[in-house]
DNA sequence: GTAATTGTTTACTAGATAGTCAACTATTAG
DNA sequence: CTAATAGTTGACTATCTAGTAAACAATTAC
């Protein structure tokens, strides 16, 4: 009963549409409240700080906007089909957002964890978990690939670490530099950092 | 002739500590001054802005602080042996911070590059031309690696790429997780990602 | 010494920003 | 209808922040 009203919707989406695309520390309250044409009163009605907003807002782009993309695309049977898929997709997402704003964005969870990881705890909590969660994709992929004889066997947590990093470092790369494009490399790169066996694959690789 | 100061010195070194351990959003003008011990008026002697400050400030740390530690470790003969010493320094810098502030920093040029590539063209700039720099370091060790036999022959550019992308990915994520100790991988890491062919370099890895 | 140059200090303004509060409005259960 | 609940609004305060300006202090060339 009572009011009802997707104001605190309107104040997630509009929060992570400028964290994303300026820094959680350049975007304000009342810019925020601007954007999802909202008055501070009702800002501070939801959320009892930006931090707190920030960790609702980046939960929720996790939760809504891209695991149900992770899920559709980790869940193809081959393992390395599963990765080129997601390259795609993070390439996709990129060219999108350059069209939009005229920028290459990169990953909002990399750009803020990496802003803010010293200072506020609790969006450093949020962006470990998500980051967890998205680790776990990859290495069920490279777990996959052993076992199906794509790639040799290897030290699973290290070659996971190894694809994150070089994903992350990649988007962070394309946001400096403002260039989507090197994304591209990014299944020639996996072939060398699993050293997927070409020969066993020759038909499942593009 | 007139007076002599070093307070512009202490002005750009207080603004990289700051910067790195914190954020470029979250440091204002005058906790820069505070921690120069410098007054506001002097502030805007030297430099018209925070932006104007953070571009010298980058460049010096980059030219000053860690140029020399380039030079000198990518002058080794054996091109791995550069890298290896490179993750060893890169490593060393993490612990000593996190010794000295409770937290793994990072890379400052990620983490700035990052917040601001969408907003401060003069920072991202400066960001660029220092990636540049570092990219070399990493190509001429590549190239110098296939020329001597130890990793197959490649797309040179893409193996930068990657490298670079690996190393700033695991030093974001260092920093994200407040744990350095995954950089250890580095080397081992290296060596998959590069193909490094074990057999003939048997003598010259570790 | 003194004039020119270089750097310092203090006090100031204007505007941005976070955060509060009390009055108001809409919705629904009974 | 009405009372409880859920949400909205606008005006307000206090503080922080960027940026300015004019007087002052130190250094050196002459």
């Amino acid at each position: 009963m009572g009011r009802t009203s997707d104001a605190k919707q309107r104040l997630t989406t509009a929060a992570v549409d400028l964290i994303w695309e300026e820094s959680y520390g350049a975007v304000t309250i009342d810019d925020i409240c601007k954007r999802a044409n909202v008055k501070k009163g009702s800002f501070y009605y939801f959320f009892s700080s930006k931090a707190e907003l920030a960790v609702v807002a980046l939960n929720q782009l996790w939760s809504e906007n891209l695991l149900p993309h992770f899920t559709a695309i980790f869940s193809h049977e081959q393992p390395l089909d599963r990765l080129n898929l997601y390259f795609e997709f993070l390439y996709n997402i990129q060219i999108e957002l350059k069209q939009k704003h005229g920028k290459t964005l990169g990953c909002p969870f990399c750009s803020v964890g990496s802003e803010i990881s010293t200072q506020e705890e609790s969006i450093r909590n949020t962006i470990q978990s998500i980051c967890d969660s998205k680790r776990n994709y990859f290495k069920d992929a490279i777990k996959d690939a052993v076992r199906l004889g794509y790639i040799p066997k290897c030290n699973l947590a290290e070659k996971t670490d190894s694809l994150f990093a070089i994903t992350d470092g990649l988007l962070t790369h394309a946001r400096i530099t403002n260039n989507p494009d090197i994304l591209l490399q990014l299944p020639s790169m996996t072939i060398d950092l699993l050293r997927v066996n070409l020969v066993t694959t020759e038909g499942v690789l593009v």
